[in-house]
DNA sequence: CAGTTAGTTCTGCAAATACAGAACAAAATA
DNA sequence: TATTTTGTTCTGTATTTGCAGAACTAACTG
C-alpha cells in the first residue's frame, strides 16, 4: 500500500496523540499505520518500511503493544512473515478499563481520607463528595454499555 | 504538620500513580502532599522542606500546577509566604474533561474511516461501531453528572 | 551445509528530562 | 541603605528515553 502525504500526516497526528498518553513515539506511530492500512494487517518488514526506522525499535514496539493485548499477529501458509493488526474486537472492553483506570483515583482519595485528621472538615467533605462520585461513576459504567448495546439493534 | 512514614509512602504513590499518566515526578509528589496536609494549604517553604527538594524544582512544578488549573495559592494579610493549595471545588468538571479527552480519539477514528478504503469492510465496521458507541458515550456523560447530583440530595 | 529470510537481543549514543545550585529580583525590614 | 525573606530564572548535569546498527538466532532454501 501506498500511503499519501495525507496518511503520513495522520499517523504522525495519532502518534502524537497515543505519545500524550504516555506511550513511546514509535509505537504511537505503527498504531496509527495500523488503523490506516487498507488489509489492516501489516508486516513487519512494510511498517520498517513505511515508517522507515529499524527493525529493532520496530521488534520492541510490536513486543510492547502484543504485551498490552492492543496488537496480535497472525501467518500465513507457506510465507514466514508475521502480519500485525490491532485487536478491533475488543475496543469497547479497552475503553472501559481505560475508564475505571481513571477512577482509580477513587483508591487514593479514601486512602488520604482514612489518614486526614479533622482539622478541615470543608476540604474532607469535598474530597468525600468527589468519592461519592466516583463510586457512582464506576457502578454506571455497565449500565451505560448496556444500553448503548440495546439501542444499537 | 509532622508526616508520619505512611504520610510519605502515600505521597509517593499518588505521585508515581501521576507519573503514569505522564506528569514529572515531583508534581505528582506535591499534589500528593497538598492533598494529605491536614491544613489544605500549605507554604512553598514547607513544599521544599517536606519534600526535600530544591526551590527551583519546587517553583516549576507549582507554576506548572497553576497553569493546568489544578492548584492555586492564597496570602495571608502581614505574611508574604504563599499558601498553595489544590483547587478541589471542580473535581468533578476536571474529571468531566478528562473523560472527553479520552473520547477525543473518536476524532481521529472519523478521519481514519475518512481515509480508508473499502477493501476490509469489516474492520471499517468495527470502527464505526466504535465510533458510533464514543459518541454515545460523550452524549451520555453530562446526563450521568445529572443523575448523580438528583440522588445525591 | 552455505546462504537467505525474518525477527530478536545487545551495545552505544544523541536527545530529552528532571532536578540541583547559584545567581537573581522584588519587596519588606532593620 | 544594607539585610532578610520569598520566590524565580538561569546554568549545568546525572539520569532516562528512544532509537540505530551490529551481532545474533532460528528456520527455511538451494
Amino acid at each position: 500500500m501506498v500511503l499519501t502525504e495525507k496518511h503520513k500526516e495522520l499517523i504522525e497526528r495519532i502518534g502524537v496523540f497515543h505519545e500524550h498518553k504516555g506511550m513511546q513515539p514509535l509505537v504511537g506511530r505503527i498504531i496509527g499505520l495500523l488503523l490506516i492500512h487498507e488489509e489492516g494487517e501489516v508486516s513487519f518488514d512494510e511498517i520498517v518500511e513505511q515508517l522507515g526506522v529499524s527493525k529493532s525499535a520496530v521488534s520492541n514496539a510490536l513486543t510492547f503493544l502484543q504485551a498490552k493485548g492492543r496488537c496480535i499477529y497472525s501467518t500465513r501458509p507457506g510465507d514466514r512473515k508475521r502480519y500485525f493488526a490491532l485487536k478491533v474486537s475488543d475496543w469497547r472492553e479497552d475503553f472501559a478499563k481505560e475508564l475505571e483506570n481513571i477512577a482509580e483515583i477513587q483508591k487514593f482519595i479514601d486512602e488520604v481520607l482514612e489518614v486526614r485528621t479533622e482539622k478541615n472538615p470543608e476540604f474532607n467533605c469535598k474530597m468525600k463528595d468527589f468519592s461519592d462520585f466516583l463510586g457512582f461513576f464506576k457502578k454506571e459504567i455497565p449500565v451505560l454499555f448496556e444500553r448503548f448495546k440495546r439501542q444499537q439493534t
